[in-house]
DNA sequence: CTTACCATGTAAGGCGTTACATGATTCA
DNA sequence: TGAATCATGTAACGCCTTACATGGTAAG
């Protein structure tokens, strides 16, 4: 229950993705999974169903605030960060990981691949080979943007980090489709 | 509820994989844990809590057979998978796969490295690096052994593609890590 | 003799997704 | 006028981990 020198309840860690959002600019539920959806998407996502409900609690345990921003009809609830949110965040910030996790359900379907058959694992390896293709593009773009306001602010050095991962990983996968599919080329 | 040309009624994960190593030998539950920490922990995990309800299942609904296999005294019991089951088996390995999934703590807190500061952005890399560095060793023993008996059994071809996606996107990490704490070290 | 390993299981609870439910606005 | 996007939420359910509970054997 106590993991020694661990002050916070339990890190949730929603709540650590939305006040690390929140940290940098007020945002709406809707844009908080936005975010998830885009700069995070490579490592991190959430629902609405865990989302929303998080809100609430945060609000609710003073660490996040609530305000109505509705524009023209268009209703809107907008949260901000408190101080005692930020001190939340800095301390779990401060924290060592805790897990690092990886499923890959291809590796799976790959690794019993003998049962299903060599074209089958190569129909697999090509799906993953044509998703990983399609989406590192928009890490490319996402490094070529985050370098032009390399200097401007300090927020965007420790993304542009997240993205060098992606890009880096993506590449070492492509390598790997290669390779990959020439081993089982090999003695068909 | 129902996805198009998929006949399994809800392939839950765990089965696949306990199928699959069945597949390959019979098994008991604590074997087939052992497994999952050893050959499949670089893109797979699970723990007794669903190990053993899982085994229970498929012996239900006809996918495996258990039998008493005691040695001196020490109780066992051991699985097997039936014709049904490699059907099954069979049958979910030819679906295309449904997720691949990464979840990175440490990429979020580097993500929002800012509100920590350089240092402990740096302390996680390290912390990542580190733990890369400790298992990356067992990827490359198994690839040797795996090397060896390269032709010897179909089997460990498709575990040693496996393995390979480990060793490469490893190898990437740790060039990552390099550049990343560079990256940090620069303007400090 | 005690630590590590072999071996099986259950219960509680956490965490999160999917699907549902609703409704306004903007753009083509 | 219909589709896409903005916007908020709940309910059901699934899946899994943690912690608990138990007991035998092998090795040092």
């Amino acid at each position: 229950m106590d993991k020694g020198k661990n002050i916070m309840a339990t890190e949730k860690k929603i709540d650590c993705v939305i006040l690390g959002l929140l940290s940098h600019e007020d945002l709406t539920g809707y844009e908080i999974k936005k975010r998830m959806d885009t700069a995070l998407k490579y490592f991190w996502g959430a629902s609405y169903g865990s989302i929303y409900p998080a809100l609430g609690d945060l609000v609710e345990r003073g660490l996040a605030t609530k305000r109505d921003g509705a524009e023209n009809g268009r209703s809107k609830l907008i949260y901000s960060i408190t101080g005692e949110g930020r001190a939340y965040l800095k301390a779990w910030l401060a924290l060592p990981v805790e897990k690092d996790e990886l499923r890959y359900e291809t590796l799976l379907k790959l690794f019993f691949g003998k049962d299903g058959g060599e074209g089958q694992a190569i129909d697999h390896i090509n799906a993953f080979q044509e998703k990983i293709e399609k989406e590192l593009p928009y890490l490319l773009g996402a490094e070529k943007t985050l370098k032009n306001v390399f200097d401007m602010d300090e927020t965007h050095k420790y993304y542009l980090l997240t993205v060098e991962f992606g890009i880096k990983t993506y590449e070492a996968y492509l390598a790997w489709c290669k390779e990959a599919k020439e081993m089982l080329g090999l003695t068909e």
